[in-house]
Formats: structure tokens, sequence, C-alpha cells
DNA sequence: GCGTCCAAGATCGTTTGGATCTCGCCCCTG
DNA sequence: CAGGGGCGAGATCCAAACGATCTTGGACGC
């Protein structure tokens, strides 16, 4: 798992549409795919229900979503705490 | 900044010391020393005091410390929700 | 000077991302 | 009610970036 799988993550379950979420990241559609796709072989289950309008939260990914925002949260805190030190 | 950053950053703070915070992740000690420069150079802030025997938390690496520490459990809470789940 | 640290440079393997295409599904039209 | 167009995700291939290792260099204490 990674920061950047999180922050796909988060951005794809805003969204609910891989296209829109990658040209916020600013990164291509099929990246976001993958590590979507790899973050869900990691924790072996379907954080997304596939529909052909787009990617809705699965149960699973909706209590992932939580962790995955607070997690994102505590790292902007870190950064924060360090840069506003210096 | 990276999860791997911050588990080197953890193992190193609470060694002390390069060389075994390494043989405890299982990666050579170069590695280590760069992801922690790294890490620095993005947060621009100085997280330890290297010394003769080795490295001592600066004050704002045992502020960083915290937040890590708190990060590092949030990835393992999303992790055993997920599994758990399956 | 020697042993013990951490840091730096070169090289290499793995991972990540981008571009293109393929497939599936829905809808709309003829 | 069949066929085609449009839209969205997934697969593939290749290039670029990243991280790890190995080896060496430099600093400090004994």
């Amino acid at each position: 798992m990674s920061l950047s799988q999180l922050e796909y993550f988060v951005a794809v379950a805003e969204e609910q549409h891989v296209g829109r979420a990658a040209r916020k990241l600013h990164v291509a559609q099929p990246a976001v795919s993958r590590q979507i796709r790899l973050l869900e072989d990691e924790l072996q289950v379907s954080l997304f229900r596939r529909t052909p309008k787009g990617m809705r939260l699965s149960p699973a990914g909706a209590l992932f979503r939580d962790h995955a925002q607070r997690i994102l949260e505590g790292v902007r805190e870190a950064k924060d705490a360090m840069l506003g030190r210096r």
C-alpha cells in the first residue's frame, strides 16, 4: 500500500469515475485503474462496484474510505507541523 | 513522502542507529540513509542529530515521530479492517 | 592509525506512468 | 428489434522514475 494509492482511491471514491479522478490527479486514467486494482489485490477485497456509468463504493470500500482519509489527513498534519516550524 | 520512509524513520528513531535499523528492516544501510535524507529534504527540517555513535532525534524529529507512528498505526488499522472482513 | 559510523556515487532491477487498443454495456436510431 | 455509436474500465507495451545494493569516501573517537 502506498500513499499515492490512497490518494487515487479517495479521488475515485469522490468522483465515482476513474476518468474524472485521473484528470483531477493529473495522471492518465489507466494509471489510476491499475493502482486501484493493486490496492484491491493487496487488501483482498473489492472496494468498488463497477457500473457502466463509473465506479461506486462497495460497503468495504466505504469503510476503507474513512481509514484512508484519516491517514491522508495525518500526513497533512505531519507535514504542516514540520513546515510550520522551520 | 512515502510509507516506507515513515517506517524507516521510526526504525532509526527507535534504534538510534542506521545500521541496526537497516538490519531490522531487512534492507541495506545506504537505502535507509538515503530515505531519511530525502524525508528531511522534503520536510526541510533536520530530524536527527548525527553523532559518531549513531543518530539521535532532534526536537523536530521527536515531534514528527508521533505523527509518523500515528499514521502507520492508521495504516495497520485500515488493513486489519479490510482483511478481517473478507 | 584502526574501528565504527553515516554519506555519496555508480549500476541495476522493479515499479510506475503514458499512449494505444480492446472489450462490454447502454442507448438510440433506422 | 437488430446494428452502430458513444462512453467507461481494463489489458498491453514501452519509456521513465524510483528504490535497492555494492562499493567507496569521510568524520570522529579510541
